[in-house]
RNA sequence: GGCGCCGUAGCCAAGGGGUAAGGCAGAGGUCUGCAAAACCUCGAUUCACCGGUUCGAAUCCGGUCGGCGCCUCCA
């Protein structure tokens, strides 16, 4: 078996060739940094996460590149419109760049506790200013754009692939019922290379055609080639950029002789109650809303949950049914390592099987759900074999093939080791106790033993009293 | 109006020509001094609806109904 991709290009699963053989280059669209991160902006990450991991555990190399828009583009395309940074300057009195950092590091926060592993390079619009002004001048030389007024606009009507990835027609194109207003472009397709800074806008630099600042979709086709190469094996986004913004890049990059991306992924939309979680209609829940009721790495699995090209609806109960699910798996593992002696060589053998599933459902368009659906058969495997006093080299190869999958693969760390670890010394004094109940136990003293785990229990200490012995959890 | 997607048990969700994965919730049982956890057992004669193709359709084709996305900034 090996990877197969949806490509949008095709409309079809693809097997995987990378350019380089051994080595993939992602590109992933990241956020416009002037508001704060919800969970819409989380699934992508999440995805690609899991893509470069997997990428990862089968061998390649993998070299990971996520952007971040922070040149103040406008409210909307009409030639007047508002900055979306310098308005959310205005409001936060702050300067643009302070905000493009503020929430910089709000999104990266966001995806470091979901476990999201850093970009290989996380460049920035801002610092590419040189770079989008030299493929502009190109385009213009190669006559697919004009310069009108201090504006450069891509020429539609001189490039006949355009639609390919969206798969529209541009006749059908011009049919659109938006009528562009007072606008200076030859044709209402063409889209903006630079764009003229007007009097009162904030975020401008020197160019060529005069003061101003970059067309949306230029900066992208620029950071993409420039550190993944003019041909580079993927190019991901939500399903919401595929037109225009996808549909611009390839425009541009092909125009400008780059073959560019070979496989376009493209995951679809949060919705909340059954709407497409929206900045711009404030129809969204936050990042740190949900983070404050649940443990980051629930949502995660989550998201993991559904297949990244579905819709997935948000709801309170499917994130509650997430946290039990996952508690599902962790107790597995618990189970597998309860009472194991350290350093026991693990057996792979009765796993091998879980592992072909595992396999063979990410590599088929990173099938996640049925993934996820292989480990919950694995886990029943296992707690039936722990129940029936299996070797300690099983329960090892357990713990290896939970670390492994879930943990590295699926970036879901079966154990709750932050808390365990902290608290050693914890550990050995509830061992204490434990102990000292047990001799009530024995002796049939069980309202001492009970007043024990009751005592525990108001200190969110949980008693489990297993065949093995008892132990313990924090709740 | 154009392009595209979706509709599978109470909820979530895979599958996508050969007779319905998995999770949550629920019920019964085993174990236990009690409890917790774990384990076992149970649920769609059926995949929105109507036709068609086929030996065979949830899966393919046509239509109907319902929901959603893009065509404007958006992950």
């Amino acid at each position: 078996m090996s990877l197969t991709l949806y490509n949008t290009l095709t409309r079809e699963k693809e097997p995987f060739r990378p350019v380089v053989p051994g080595h993939a280059g992602i590109y992933m669209c990241g956020p416009t940094v002037y508001s704060d991160p919800h969970l819409g902006h989380a699934r992508g990450p999440v995805v690609f996460d899991v893509l470069r991991r997997w990428l990862e555990h089968e061998g390649y190399r993998v070299r990971f590149v996520t952007n971040v828009t922070d040149v103040g583009h406008l409210v909307d395309d009409a030639d007047d419109g508002e900055d979306k940074l310098a308005k959310r300057a205005q409001i936060e009195k702050l300067e643009p760049m302070e905000v493009a950092e503020k929430y910089f590091w709000a999104y990266f926060d966001a995806m470091a506790s979901l476990n999201v592993r850093r970009p290989s390079i996380v460049p920035r619009a801002s610092g590419h200013i040189i770079e989008q002004q030299q493929l502009t001048a190109e385009l213009i030389e190669r006559g697919v754009a004009y310069e009108r007024d201090g504006n450069v606009y891509f020429d539609v009507s001189a490039w006949e692939a355009y639609g390919k990835l969206s798969g529209r027609d541009p006749d059908e194109l011009l049919e659109g019922t938006r009528v562009e207003v007072r606008s200076d472009k030859d044709d209402p397709r063409d889209f903006a290379l630079w764009k003229r800074a007007e009097a009162g806008h904030i975020m401008r630099w020197p160019s060529p055609w005069g003061e101003g600042f970059p067309g949306w979709h230029i900066e992208c086709t620029v950071m993409s080639t420039k550190y993944l190469g003019d041909e580079f094996d993927i190019h991901g986004g939500g399903l919401d950029l595929v037109f225009p913004h996808h549909e611009c890049e390839v425009a541009q990059a092909e125009a400008a002789g780059k073959p560019f991306a070979r496989y376009w992924m493209h995951w679809n939309m949060i919705t909340l109650g059954g709407e497409k979680m929206a900045k711009s209609k404030d129809h969204f829940v936050t990042l740190e809303e949900l983070f404050a009721d649940y443990d980051p790495l629930v949502v995660r699995f989550h998201l993991l949950r559904s297949h990244y090209r579905s819709v997935s609806d948000f709801s309170e109960e499917g994130l509650q049914a997430s946290a039990a699910g996952l508690k599902r798996l962790r107790e597995a593992y618990r189970n597998a390592r309860h009472g194991l002696p350290e350093g026991v060589e693990a057996d792979a053998q009765p796993f091998a099987a879980f592992r072909e599933r595992f396999a063979a459902a990410l590599d088929d368009d990173l099938n996640t759900p049925q993934a996820i659906a292989v480990l919950f058969d694995a886990a029943r495997d296992v707690n039936r074999a722990v129940e029936e006093g299996a070797s300690p080299a099983y329960r090892a190869g357990a713990i290896a093939l939970l670390d492994e999958l879930l943990g590295e693969v699926l970036g879901v760390p079966p154990a709750e080791d932050a808390v365990h670890d902290a608290l050693a010394t914890v550990d050995g004094l509830v061992d204490m106790v434990l102990a000292e109940r047990q001799r009530a136990r024995d002796r049939r003293d069980f309202a001492s033993a009970d007043q024990l785990r009751d005592r525990l229990a108001e200190l969110g200490v949980t008693i489990e009293d297993t065949p093995q012995g008892s132990r313990w959890r924090l709740d």
